[in-house]
DNA sequence: TCTTACCTGTATCAAAAGGTACAGGTTTAA
DNA sequence: TTAAACCTGTACCTTTTGATACAGGTAAGA
């Protein structure tokens, strides 16, 4: 199965003539890890959809960053969308935390093909409300929750979706996701140990 | 012009048989002051369109607020948008804050007309896009910012969008918009007086 | 007029979060 | 094996934010 047959398969499409277009007009790429695919205050040319991979897309400051959300199989960073839409500069960063397979559609054509095809309307408008819904869950959190839920929600989610009790992250880490200070989050980690919630060795995080 | 024809213009809706269906099902209301268009865990049957009023969107807490956005003419209210693609509960409350007029559009043909027609795929789409770079760039203030600086950041942009400096609110409801507490507020604002960016007066602000 | 509800100012204390500093561990790669 | 880069723990202090409490002002309606 071809990288353009994943795609089809996940969103759904099955216009012959929408097939065509994008295996005429994308690209697939293989982005190796640690790399950026968009860096805040430029401009973006491309819709890239993850076929395989991790893509993690933060907010950062002069000395903090935020997390915003990861990209994973079968999606597409709904920044990038919205960014296609207009033309505009980006307001996040996104780069690969592993070797990534993206395919790459000019940003030109996912205006058109969402009058023009049922399934890429639909996929164009899932991504929209999907995220949407996800960051409004994201600042309900960061309004009214301390910084130790935050982290301890953070772990679980962490856990749930890989399938494991071990997180294998960097107090650092952590705080750049959270959006706070390394200190802080060791603060907290040990508070949690003592509280029989965690187990703490070197760059893992045993969740109890 | 009725109330049908200002969103037609807003909206820019030419497509007559659009503006058919949109008389035959849409319902103009006119809805009093304080009075609740959604709220929080409860189902959404309407679209509601502003034509003339204010629509505050807010989330809340046991014991908070932060606002969301304002709706004001002629727009919707994103999250009853998002709410029509998929049959779920509200996430937020909104209540208005004036007089309203709203025009009201059962939420099944919401979707079926952003396929058929241009115009109202348009809508909805940059209802999307924009509702999501506000509400992101309200994310980063909240994650980075301190509370001073979103303070005077709100009283800016109220001047602003009210065209005076004289901003009539009590320091309850700045807390309730910012996310803190009435004390907070005060001692802040006192603080601003006190560095001469402000007088301050029985409920009324005015910046300098 | 009086009552009631809401508003503002402020003092004090407590908790949350951040900054600085340092000691020592682990990993990696030269 | 050694240096450099990164990791963890922790003590101490500061700033920010929040909670409690109280005094007195303002507005609106009975």
């Amino acid at each position: 199965m071809t990288e353009f047959d994943q795609l089809f398969k996940a969103l759904n499409i099955t216009e012959k003539s929408l097939q065509e277009k994008i295996l005429k007009v994308g690209i697939v790429q293989t982005v190796p890890k640690n790399s950026f695919i968009i860096e805040q205050e430029r401009y973006i040319k491309w819709l890239a959809l993850v076929i395989t991979g991790k893509v993690r897309v933060w907010q950062e400051n002069e000395d903090r960053q935020i997390l915003l959300y990861y990209v994973n199989p079968v999606h597409t960073c709904v920044l990038s969308l919205s960014a296609t839409f207009r033309d505009c500069k980006s307001l996040v960063n996104a780069k690969t935390e592993e070797e990534t397979i993206i395919v790459k559609i000019p940003v030109r054509y996912v205006t058109e093909w969402s009058f023009e095809y049922k399934s890429w309307n639909n996929f164009t408008t899932n991504s929209f409300i999907f995220s949407y819904e996800d960051l409004l869950h994201s600042y309900k959190n960061l309004a009214f929750s301390k910084i130790d839920k935050r982290l301890l929600d953070y772990l679980q989610s962490e856990s749930k979706t890989n399938q494991t009790s071990f997180i294998n992250l960097s107090h650092n880490q952590l705080a750049k996701e959270i959006g706070t200070t390394r200190e802080v989050i060791s603060k907290i980690l040990k508070q949690f140990e003592l509280s029989g919630i965690v187990n703490l060795k070197f760059k893992e995080i045993e969740l109890l």
